[in-house]
DNA sequence: CATGAATGAGGCTTCATTCAT
DNA sequence: TATGAATGAAGCCTCATTCAT
């Protein structure tokens, strides 16, 4: 009888400390007391430590996507779908600021590797689709697509950490930063 | 001339193991043996490896600053200005990616402690001042001075990595998604 | 039927493992993988590991002297029945390799107690005054009856594991060195 | 300055520590604390356990083989160079228990590779052409020279044994076992 | 009897740092 | 200054064993 719960508590333990302490200067003994647990059953739950980065990494970011993605794919491409992701984006990050953290700080580390971006991959690819369309349809200026959207995930994550930071209640003064830079 | 070679040769390459292998994937005995010193002598030039990992960031980070920075606070603001800033830091960093990467690093890191970015503070300080300024004059938006500049760097830091990626001759239509972005 | 088989397997898949791994390389968890029992249900049939260690070499053993005994005990010595028996005991541990080599593992490891061995002294003690009268009657030479024993044992083990490796199927020339080596 | 002392007291603690123990009873920690260094020393002149073992392995046995071999090369074979050859080895085997045993526990353990073996194949290449210059001048039974070689191996570490247990003076008689056993 | 998640002691190894030379 | 052998705390992980179901 597993306890579901029991993954979730490490999960929530290793979040907390990765953010507080970093990745590197989280030893897995911190994790199993701060999750209650002893220090073997982490590795019921997950190979090693690496892999327990990964899945970590994996389920916050699918549910980053999850959350703001629905409404984009389905609709066709506007300045207004795309003022509605990027806030729902920026809202998600804002109300989970280690989760946010989290996937910063994996990105720029020896963690974030192809193999686990690879999962994401399709996702990248329909951005990058759909915003090619929305170049074709002189929404947006014409450059590489791909800069494009990195430029908007670049945009995304700084307005995150600053909102995160200064704790405003701005944001459509913030989005317009992006989007005149990128509309036609 | 033989000797104080010593503690770049430390530098060095700690720089080329840090961003080959990342901060904490490297060891003090790693970088001795690749700078061809011995592990006793990095502790002569460095009181420890968070030292050395700090100091390497403030040589950098200035050399960055100083490279750029000269004529833009001297000059009056004007968007010629801030292209030519933009571009001048963008192609060091292009021409720079370990060091530009080793930044990168270092400030999602733990290491990156409010005081060394203090170092710095002045030099944040000025370029709020300046945008203020284009602010007043309306050459720029009426938005928070400090968002214009996290802004300004986090579309520098994205930039980078991308031509460094793609090797991209382009520069003027990148800088332009920020102007546009910015711009009164 | 269906149950009984469980201890069984269990047996088989320790012997199996053990011989390809090494005993202290061979996980309790490993061992119930193979032989499809879960990890708790071992020490249903072990109290703990040693045991099961124990209990198969106690089987194995027990196993091999029940072959090639009976005749030996039964008939009286004679160059012809010393001959059986070792050929019998030679056949058996060329058609047993795995056991074999377990017993042979088990008799050089921390596992080999007094307390085991105990379980078969009276079998030594029933070779030894074999050999004793072989001795009295002039069929062997005059030296210490343990000694001859024991070099029994010595020169089967190594025989078997010649043949065993080489494949060869000479056997009567291997009996002779030793017989030479002990006849009167 | 290397204490080369060092590296034998880690040699010696070992030693006594995988005899008394077992091989894989005795942790690195407990080698340390016998040899009275620090844990992390064993890894300054051994690069893990297993290269310990092995090192420790080949320096035993090349004591062993260096000690009783000279002679029985330069000579030409005959009953007693082979007589004396094998009472050296028994007595030096006789008069280093541990040496001994520890190579016998060594020979049976998952530690005993081919890669670590290869380094005596000239020694056993040398017996061999021996044994069969011994059977083509008829002081040999025409059997395989391996099996001769290894019946001669079996034989002199199970009286080795003997004679540790029971600390017997006898020799020649022994030897006898193995003359009369082999010879033509 | 059987299960297998959970336990936590203990094993191996790394590595930042020191200090005698 | 420079060296590098030595240190030992601390990290990651395994595994024999237990126990609630």
């Amino acid at each position: 009888m597993v306890e579901e719960d029991k993954k979730n508590r490490i999960f929530k333990a290793a979040l907390n400390l990765f953010v507080e302490k970093g990745i590197d200067n989280t030893s897995t003994y911190l994790i199993s007391k701060e999750a209650g647990v002893a220090t073997g059953t982490m590795y019921t739950y997950f190979k090693n430590k690496v892999e327990l980065i990964n899945e970590l990494y994996i389920s916050i970011k699918a549910e980053n996507l999850t959350v703001s993605l629905q409404d984009l794919l389905k609709s066709s491409l506007s300045y207004e779908s795309i003022e509605k992701f990027w806030i729902e984006s920026v809202e998600w990050g804002v109300n989970n600021p280690d989760k946010f953290r989290f996937m910063m700080q994996f990105n720029s580390s020896p963690y974030h590797t192809e193999d686990t971006e690879a999962k994401f991959r399709d996702f990248g690819k329909n951005m990058v689709k759909l915003i090619e369309d929305g170049i074709q349809n002189k929404l947006l200026k014409d450059l590489p697509p791909k800069y494009i959207w990195e430029l908007f995930s670049a945009h995304f994550t700084f307005t995150v950490e600053y909102i995160i930071q200064t704790q405003t209640k701005e944001r459509k003064i913030f989005f317009e930063t992006l989007l005149d830079g990128i509309k036609y």
